[in-house]
DNA sequence: AAAGACTCCAACCGCGGCGTA
DNA sequence: GTACGCCGCGGTTGGAGTCTT
């Protein structure tokens, strides 16, 4: 019958991760490759469930996470996009590969709502002010956004149509996320060759957070990049975290020498998706091997399923998905062009970025 | 300086789709 | 065909940090 199920209820870890949890993961992923959580709590002996871990690992450890602010192209996509998709966190994300759902609903909520919520209520002071809007600015917000979903509906079904016929299956995608636009033909609009910050920095700044910390503050503190800076460093040890997975190596040869480097220096043959250049001094201090950022050379490997990456000398990552080449000769409305378009149209982005919502509409 | 209000975001929860036994 | 588990998604919450009074 069914399987085993997903994780107990009980004895498991809830709240925030600690560094070493976050060690522990990262390095259990270097070595196997993201996916099959379930086995990740029980292999590493994080006791996490296995949905924690994904969420941990998707949204913060990930390789190709750029933290910070968002830029005002990005606050523009989001803005669009989120006009275009509604609430499918999830497929914005995927137009902005650098930032998690988690992160881009997040400021949407805490941001971008705001705005333009403020923004609307001046239009309607400046609608109230002067009576004789146009027609067009009578159509309530949401008119436009049914007709403009109700649109895309259409062309996406037209699409999928056209390409039934021209293109056997379009189920190959490495990143064909099962996502709420399963029909949309993915050329996907993802830079196929993008610099942009390393995000295993973020992995970077979380182990020297780590190293600095005391693993009795570590529990304490968060490991996100507010983590308060401390002075010193002990070496936690990671070895008994382990002990209860004992079939598992990896982390074990972490407690040494040889096994921090094996831990920082990810170059797995197999399937692990990262390889990192970091060194740890004598004083058990971490130290990227480059100046400010950490170098993670982190280099496309055949069965990753999401993210290939390649490193530059800067530390900045190139991330090339491996699509399939989906070109298509089926028209697209222009809007859905600009959506599938790759990056390099920025300057044509935004153009179509400072078009009022109301002059995109007409696009339909 | 202290207390309360507010902001932000990491993490949790619950649901639905899909795959598997 | 059915039941069950896994996975991904969107909504929500908890609490640390920051701002205001």
């Amino acid at each position: 019958m069914g399987r085993p199920p997903c994780c107990e209820k009980t004895g498991v870890k809830k709240g925030p991760w600690t560094p070493e949890e976050d060690i522990i993961l990262v390095s259990y992923i270097q070595e196997h490759g993201p996916g099959n959580w379930r086995a990740v709590p029980t292999n590493t002996g994080l006791l996490r469930c296995s949905k924690s871990c994904r969420l941990r690992w998707t949204n913060y450890l990930r390789p190709g996470i750029k933290r910070g602010n968002f830029t005002e192209h990005e606050e523009k996509m989001i803005i669009h996009l989120q006009a275009l998709l509604g609430n499918r966190w999830a497929a914005i994300a995927s137009y902005l590969p650098q930032r998690t759902d988690n992160d881009i609903k997040n400021y949407w909520n805490t941001h971008l709502k705001k705005k333009l919520n403020k923004k609307l209520e001046g239009h309607d002071q400046e609608g109230k002010s002067s009576s004789s809007s146009s027609s067009q600015s009578k159509i309530s917000k949401g008119q436009w956004e049914k007709r403009l979903q109700t649109d895309i509906h259409m062309a996406k079904q037209a699409l999928c149509e056209a390409l039934s016929l021209d293109i056997p299956s379009t189920g190959d995608s490495p990143n064909n996320n099962n996502n709420s636009t399963p029909n949309l033909p993915v050329q996907e609009p993802v830079q196929t060759s993008t610099t942009y910050a390393s995000s295993a920095e973020n992995i970077a700044k979380l182990l020297q957070n780590w190293m600095k910390n005391s693993p009795k503050s570590s529990s304490q503190c968060r490991s996100s990049s507010k983590t308060t800076q401390m002075s010193s460093f002990n070496f936690p040890s990671i070895g008994a975290v382990s002990s209860s997975s004992p079939s598992e190596g990896t982390i074990n040869n972490a407690t040494t020498q040889e096994g921090l480097d094996s831990l920082f220096h990810f170059n797995s043959s197999n399937n692990s998706d990262v390889s990192q250049s970091m060194s740890v001094d004598e004083g058990g201090n971490f130290t990227p091997e480059n100046n400010n950022a950490a170098i993670f050379q982190v280099e496309s490997k055949q069965n990753l399923p999401n993210y290939n990456f390649k490193a530059e000398i800067n530390g900045s990552f190139h991330q090339e998905e491996s699509k399939p080449n989906l070109e298509t000769q089926v028209p697209l409305t222009f809007l859905e062009k600009w959506l599938l378009d790759d990056n390099t149209n920025a300057q044509a982005q935004e153009e179509l970025m400072g078009m009022a919502l109301s002059e995109t509409a007409d696009l339909f």
